[in-house]
Parts: structure tokens; sequence; C-alpha cells
DNA sequence: CATGAATGAGTATTCATTCAT
DNA sequence: AATGAATGAATACTCATTCAT
């Protein structure tokens, strides 16, 4: 019997990203991926039973990601004010080095029949376990969780999407960013 | 007639609208927008030359929605503080208002194939005159457009996608929110 | 607008039928059918929701069709005999000449996904209805309905689904079987 | 390990055989064969080299079962009477107690690619040494073997092709049709 | 202007079969 | 002998679009 070949899985995942990049979630059909991938369409149905059931496995998958990526941007001895910084330009980071699992996980998260079963909150407990050890420093002021997420993570996404600015114009943006997170979010 | 062809681009502009809400941009093709429409598919092509033409056209169009409702909820006499409570509850009445057309747009404006036609700052710039006049008076503080936008606008979005939550838990963070953001906002 | 070519779906029937009878109820494919009619496989959908909607109506449609074969052979001033000979050579005689359709109908009967819609009894009423004159004259015998078309059809069919023999063995082989339907059927 | 293979090969043949009259001929794929039989779809390959094969060598074993069935159902005391009886009712009671075997052999004889190589009367040649025997005593009449078997079986399996009446009403029916076959079959 | 019929190219998925272990 | 992974070709069906009226 030959074996699962997981190497062929990573393969469709990545095609499958890479296709609804370059198409959108419309243009990414399953022989398209298969090709992409180098393997037969049937192939796809060894590791998924459907397409909606893949798509909703990767983006799962995929949600967790950026998270995982920020916290690795982050030392234990930063103060608040780095922590923010490096939040902000930790994620901005990613969306540039991970550009199509970015784009497909914003897709997918406004898609109705796909968003419902992920929520953003459980991808980036993580994230808030640091912040609360802040909050609990008092160096981070005590908003809320989601409105914590609200203001560090959709503002940098907004930047993120918007192809239209040059490099040092998003850098000054950046920067600007950070200071009003900062303002607003540190204890003076 | 004028009217009847206008109304009858209006309803499959509607017709679309709906079906991407319930079924995401996939489960939208043109012979159902006809169905639900109560046309036929082929007078779809009058009023436009293709599908991915006419999700431009109306992705467009509506992606200016928003903020024109925005700025009926605002009054001439507000002061700084009122004006950031009218933003962001008028902003967030709108998703609740126009869900379909929220959903639309924000489903456009992830797609690769789709957004690059619309920039949101062109959409918002009645907002920003606005901004311009009370920061000129002293009253909201210079930060550039672009953040400004980032901040006021997709922290609402944001909460406005999370479905999770309660109406009474709404209410809290949307009243939180508006505290953070006068703090950041307003000249003290 | 163009209008509905009910040629195109006698075209479409045939073919189905037609290809039934070479390589079986497996072999009939949608595709295969389409291109045997000389049109799209898309085509078929305007006429039939579904494959097995399609097998289903057109089933039903055909399986009325010997019966009505049969009437057509039997004159009002034959005798009981006489009436017994012309529904054995009359529905043997159905069997050669609509072969495809014959084969069609034997196939789908023994379905049984398809069978439970379509009963036979109900197609063969006018055959009872005269029966039943003959019946009241005194001239067949009064075994019930379903016992008389058990024997009447079946046999026949049996025949004309064995293609092992010659065809003046058949000939003998059905004047032996009129010899036999007479004695069982008729008073005497 | 003679017993298990067998084992294997025997829940081969029932799996198909159930799976045929569940879902038809159609929706009896080897994959789900395999699964239904508990066996890898490879394994099928091992006892059958095709799909065709498979079916067209186990319609050929099953097409005998009936008659062996009934044979079992025959004393050699019993006179003409009694032998139709059991013929009729050994016959039908195959096709409640079978049904999926019966449900298989319908389908298959029917279809065009399998049924050539299967001829009835093949099968049933140990019944007609039966009657023979009985013709010699002089207690059933002389018509010819394909005639006898076109008005011995073909009406008991229309008859258990019909699933709309009752049992009491087949009983009845089948009664009658006894007591048909006894008089054109019996020396009087 | 408006239509439903028509379609070739595409969709997701399953098929019978073979491969590598 | 037996397996589950793998596949090219096929499956039923839908797509965006055009045609003829």
């Amino acid at each position: 019997m030959r074996t699962k070949d997981f190497d062929k899985q990573q393969r469709i995942k990545e095609a499958m990203v890479r296709l609804i990049l370059q198409e959108g979630i419309n243009g990414a059909s399953v022989s398209k991926i298969a090709r992409e991938a180098g393997v037969s369409p049937a192939t796809i149905y060894i590791y998924y039973s459907s397409k909606e059931e893949m798509l909703a496995e990767v983006f799962q998958e995929y949600s967790h990601q950026s998270y995982h990526y920020l916290m690795r941007q982050i030392q234990p001895e930063m103060d608040g004010g780095q922590l923010i910084e490096a939040i902000v330009r930790g994620y901005f980071a990613y969306t540039l080095e991970h550009e199509e699992v970015f784009s497909f996980v914003e897709q997918c998260s406004r898609c109705p029949t796909l968003s419902s079963n992920v929520s953003e909150e459980e991808c980036c407990c993580e994230v808030f376990d640091l912040l609360h050890e802040y909050q609990d420093r008092g160096e981070v002021r005590r908003w809320s969780d989601p409105n914590l997420a609200a203001v560090l993570f959709s503002p940098v996404r907004f930047i993120a999407m918007d192809h239209s600015r040059g490099p040092e114009m998003l850098e000054a943006q950046l920067e600007e960013l950070i200071q009003m997170l900062r303002e607003l979010l540190l204890v003076h």
C-alpha cells in the first residue's frame, strides 16, 4: 500500500491559496487547483471530502498563522511601547511575507458560508494572554479584548490591503499608527 | 419609458446583492440573479456587457453608499465628541440596515480582480472634508487622512462582521470604542 | 425569443432509448445522449430537470406505447380466438418493430428507483376494457385482471427477449402459445 | 487459508447484489461494493479482472439459483397438480426470500451487454428433466419446453415484481394462477 | 427593449482501475 | 493475498454568454 503523501496535501493547500490570491475565491476551481498542485483532481478528494470542506479546513488552519507569526516577533523584555510597535510592524510584515495566505484568509472571512465557523478571537488568544500580562503590570490600559483586537489588527489590515501607496508613504503611515496606538493603549 | 427600465436595472442590482449575501460571491450566477430579479438572463446583458463589468460597476456604486448614509447622520452644530459618536454609530447602523450591501462591498473589496479599481479614500472624501473642518477649528487632532480612515471605519466594520455577540454586548462595545476614539482623536 | 424546438426533445428521447438498447442503462450518459441527439448537454436540461427525471418521464410515456400499438391490431368483429391471436401476435410484432423502446421499458421496469412510479396495469387498461367486453359476452373466461395480464403479456415478452432462436422456430413457438392461451382463456 | 479467501469473495458478491437491489445497476460502483463488503477496491481485482467480468460471472452463477431452490421444494411422490403448485409457490417464495438476488438477476437479464451470455433454458434444465418425467408418465401435457418455461416462470416473476398489492391479494392471485396452470398443463 | 432557447466550456465530484508497499 | 493512495477519464450538471424572435 502506498502511504499518504502529506507533501502532496501541502502542495494542494499552497496551490489553492496561491490561486485565490491571483483570481479571487471565484477563480479557484478544483481542477485549476489540481493542475497548479501537479496532482489529479481525484487526489484532492483523498484529503478533503468536498471543496467546501477543503476551504473551511484550510481557512481554519491558516487563520491562526498570522498570530503565531506575530508572537515570534515579541521578546519578553519589551516594554509596552515596544510591544505595540512589535505587534503593528509584525502584523504588517506578515501581510507582506505571506501575501497569499493573508489575502486568502481575508476573502474567506468575508464569505458568509465560511466565516461563521471561524472566530477571530479564538485565533488571537495567545496575543490576548500577552496583553493581559501587560495590563496586569499596569503598562497597558484595560480596554476590553474585542476592542483591543479591533484597534490593533483591523487598521493594519486596512493599510495592508491598500496597494496604492509607495513604500516610504507606507512606512510613515505605520509610524504614525504606532504613535496613535501608543497614546491610546499605554498607561501614562 | 425611463422609469420602467431604471426599475429593472435596480431590481437586478438588488437581486445580485441579496444573492451574494446569502450564498457568497460564488453562488451568485447570472441566471440566479435573473430569476431573483424576475427578468431574463439576456436582459441583464442589455444593462451590463459582462458579469465582471456588472460586479465592478455595482461595487463602485455601492462603495460610496455607507459614507452618504453616514453624512446624513451628522448635524452642523455637533461638537467633536458628538461627531465621533455620530460617525461610529452611524456607520454601525448602516451595516445593520444595509446588511446585504455591506456584505457585498466587503466581499468585493477583498477580491483581487475587483478591488484594484475602487479606492476607499475616494469614497469617503466627503467625510474627510468634514473632518478637516473640525481639524481647522482645533477640535480634531491632525492625524493623517489614511490613518483617520483606518481607525474610524475598520474597527466598526470588524465589530459589525462578528455575529457572535448579543445586542447589549454590542452596545457596550460600541460605547467603549467611541470613548477610545474620542481620547485618540479629540484635542483636549 | 427562440421557440422551444419539440423536434429537439424528440431527438433527445430517441437518442436515449437507442443508447440504452445498445449499451444498457449504465452506458447511456447524458453527454453520450447529447452527442447522439446532436445537441449540447446543457440543452437536455432545458427539457428535463435531471437525468433521473428524464428517465422517469420517458419511461412513463413509453410504457403505454405497446398497448396503444396492440389496440390498433384489433378489429371489432373479431371473435375471442382471433382476439387472443391478435394480442399475442400484435404484442410480439411490437417488440420487433420497436426494439429499442421495448428494451428501454424492460430495463426501466426492473430498476428499483424507476419502476415504483409506473404500474403496468394502468398502462394496459384499454386492453382490460376490451377483455371485459369479451367476458361479458361470454367468450372469455372470468379470470382476474392481474392474472390475465400475467399470462397474456409476460410469456410474449419472455419469448421476445430470447434472441437465440431463428425466425421459423419463433413462429412455431408463437403458434403454440396462441393455442395454449386459447385453451386457457376461451369459454368452450 | 482457503476458507478466508472464499469468505471474502462471498462477501463481495453479496455486497454487489445488495447494492444493486438498493440503488439499481448504476448505483453499484466498485468502491461502494468494496466498502459494503469491507475490503479494499484493489482486492476485488484479485478475484475478478474487471467490473464487467464480475457482473457477468456473478450473474451467471446466480441465474441458476432460483431453479435449485425450486427443485428442493419438490418431493418425488407429488402428482402433477402438486408439482405445479410446488413450482409456482416455490418460485414465488424464492423471490421473497432472495429479493436481492432476484432483483439482480432480473436487472442483468435485461441488460444487453450482459444477457447475451446467459440463456434461461440452460439454467432450468433440471426442471425440464423433471417435467419430461411427468410428461412421460402422462400427467403433464406435451407442450414444448420454451413455452412451458414461458408460462410457468414469467407470470410468477410478473406478479413478484408488482409490489403494489397486499399479501392476502397476492395469495389469492397465486391460488388462481395455480388453477390456471393446472388446467393448461395437466392431462385431464 | 426584452425574451427564453441554446450552447461550448466549465463546474464539482466519482468512476474503474493500477501502483507501491 | 491484500491494501489504501493515486489517477485519467468520465459523470451529472451549471456557467456566462449569444441567438432568433
